[in-house]
DNA sequence: TGCGAGCTTTCCGTAGTATGGAAAGGTATT
DNA sequence: AATACCTTTCCATACTACGGAAAGCTCGCA
């Protein structure tokens, strides 16, 4: 967990200490921040001083311990209301959620991973695989293959060439040129499934929602455990996918 | 809008770009940043592609506009996750809202204004008035007055001489002498009300969620419309809503 | 097509701020 | 009482951030 690249400036120090600040949840002492960062006590102290007088970072008095702060809260929201991810994605998903009975994700690209940005929980009392604001992999989720699948040609190329296909679930594809067949059959078919290839006993399916412009906005997908779900009961979930990914393209903000 | 402290340190003014950009959903240039925040063009934009490098900040190619970045939304998600905003609160306001039909809102005290992190809309649809994310003010409403009376004593104290009791609706309390006393009734019973002080048309009760350690962690609060809820009906709730705080008080990280 | 206004981006010598080792001041542990 | 480890503050120096200026850009207009 320490620092690989080595920020020269001022800000990128202070940004990346919000980073690792957003590892610890029930705060840390600056010297253990220190030490993970890479950099003098000193240097630390002094800039958990600025971060703090401006609300991003708040420290408990008592204990000494940093933790981020509420302006941090504040602007994720506003970054959520911007991105419609709060106000106009959640009736959507919830309507999808109320026909299929299942849970129902979103997801944006994010570099070489996924955002997972919402989702609604189902009836069944399962475990949720995307917390939102927490990153996923993009090369054996349903929702990954059609970011990559719809996303602009050079960024498309650039994923299918740099991606470390890592094996997650039994099924991972980890051949990189049956990775591209799988995508380019993805963008064919405009859906994609994951049976079995983020995790052993999850199944998926998932659709992108393509804006206006052609490009890929975000995906939404249907999971449920492979034991009482078959493939093709879940592949019955697409037209309901499908519409709310429709709806959802002219919803969005083109960003 | 412009920038009147100063800030002297190259964190200091990043950080406030973050801010000045949240106030853009729709992206800005770099020039009129320049202009709002009161910085050089050239050190704008030095700022911009520091924070842009750690996905802070996120700029469109082709109209060559600058927004909030997703890592912000990240950070954010991180911080609600800690504070209990998502995970915990919002089955016990569920619950609220089920049994009163009404709204509930969820405010958290920040420096001289609560910060509204949580809405759960009732079945009448009405506008709400707390956007999580977003600030409000202390002095009239009935979570701002559960927040300092419930706040630590030098914080109360700091508030009650200093909050400027500006004149928001037709109730506003705005004599500091008769405000102080309203704070002492509402730390003697335990809950506020707000009788269209904030806004014409609206009336609240609330009620704070008081931590083991005795300190105010957030407070809860179920607005209605004046015309179709009279006060006594809108008091009634308090059993409904002191239960809720009482069973967050328990869940809620004390921080 | 050429011009000008206003934008974004880059450059670079200098000014001045960030740097970090060291010391001072805490707090818990032995 | 002594030790260890932490947080916070200090300050002379080095080096990074600064910002005016210039380059490169797009657009609107004559």
């Amino acid at each position: 967990m320490a620092a690989q690249p080595v920020e020269s400036d001022a800000v990128g120090k202070a940004l990346r200490l919000l980073v690792l600040l957003g590892e610890h949840p029930d705060g840390v002492g600056v010297s253990r921040l220190a030490r993970d960062a890479g950099y003098p006590v000193s240097t630390t102290h002094r800039l958990l001083t600025s971060l703090q007088r401006d609300g991003f970072v708040r420290s408990d008095r008592e204990s000494r311990r940093y933790g981020l702060g509420l302006r941090l809260f504040e602007l994720g929201q506003r970054v959520s209301q911007a991105r419609g991810f709060a106000g106009v994605a959640l009736p959507v998903m919830q309507r999808v959620t109320a026909q299929t009975g299942e849970p129902t994700l979103m997801s944006v690209l994010d570099g070489p991973h996924q955002l997972y940005v919402h989702h609604v929980q189902g009836p069944h009392q399962i475990r949720v695989i995307g917390e939102p604001g927490k990153h996923g992999p993009l090369h054996c989720t349903a929702m990954g293959k059609c970011l990559i699948a719809f996303a602009p040609a050079e960024v498309r190329e650039q994923l299918l060439e740099s991606l470390a296909l890592e094996p997650l679930g039994p099924n991972t594809i980890t051949d990189r040129a049956r990775f591209r067949e799988e995508v380019a059959r993805v963008r064919d078919q405009g859906y994609a499934v994951s049976d079995e290839e983020h995790e052993s006993g999850i199944r998926a399916v998932g659709v992108p929602v393509v804006g206006p412009q052609g490009i890929v906005l975000a995906s939404l997908s249907t999971p449920a455990p492979a034991y009482r779900m078959p493939m093709d009961e879940l592949t019955a979930f697409l037209p309901c996918l499908v519409d709310a990914a429709r709806e959802l393209a002219v919803l969005l903000p083109t960003p």
